[in-house]
DNA sequence: TTGATCAATCAAATTATGTTGATCCAAACA
DNA sequence: TGTTTGGATCAACATAATTTGATTGATCAA
């Protein structure tokens, strides 16, 4: 789904995703391993809709799968998804030290 | 000024930096080297001011560097600051493949 | 069945971010 | 000096993202 290298648009979107407070508190929680959503509210002591809300952004960027048991959903992150993105960085620091031609050029 | 290990809110900066379109084509720009901002503005197409808000934030984040060379401003890219979000990633993906509990806990 | 619970979704209101054009400042050069 | 140029900043406006509370659908237990 993820493939090896991202280009500008995916690692936007995992970007913008992973750059909100209450995402990052998900994201932390998930971390330590797999959680249910009803965990997940008490945890973070965020309202049920709010959590739903930050959630469906972190699944649809492709940072968390979810499933079913019974009526309990747990969520979970998605470490290709991560390793994507250190990729991605870790090709932007490549070349980045190179200085500039002076300027008037 | 960037150490090894990212907190929630170093992180949550950074990401937040990064994820805009208008600053990922400066990050992509910057990645092949240094540059004048004069240079940039051409390159990318974008109005004066508005290049400078985004180098800004850039800047600001930590990602970002700058030196003045005349009435000339040249920016690179800070590849600490993409180092230590490529650690906390790999922090991140560490333990989070374990199962949770079933639910009724 | 019926009622209760987990979680997703929706519309309206709020808040945060980005854009634009004008203005300002400092360096360079006449 | 006075003028030009590169770039930062500011205030007003426009757009996008988040929060809230209500509603819905699905699962389970009585």
């Amino acid at each position: 789904m993820i493939q090896n290298t991202l280009n500008r648009e995916q690692s936007r979107q995992l970007l913008k995703a992973l750059a909100d407070p209450i995402r990052l508190d998900v994201i932390h929680a998930l971390a330590q391993g797999e959680r249910c959503v009803c965990d997940l509210t008490g945890e973070l002591n965020l309202s049920q809709s709010k959590l739903s809300f930050h959630l469906r952004v972190l699944r649809e960027a492709g940072l968390l799968t979810d499933r079913q048991s019974g009526r309990w959903i747990y969520y979970r992150l998605q470490p290709d998804a991560l390793a994507a993105l250190e990729a991605w960085l870790a090709e932007l620091r490549r070349h980045c030290s190179q200085s500039a031609a002076p300027c008037p050029s």
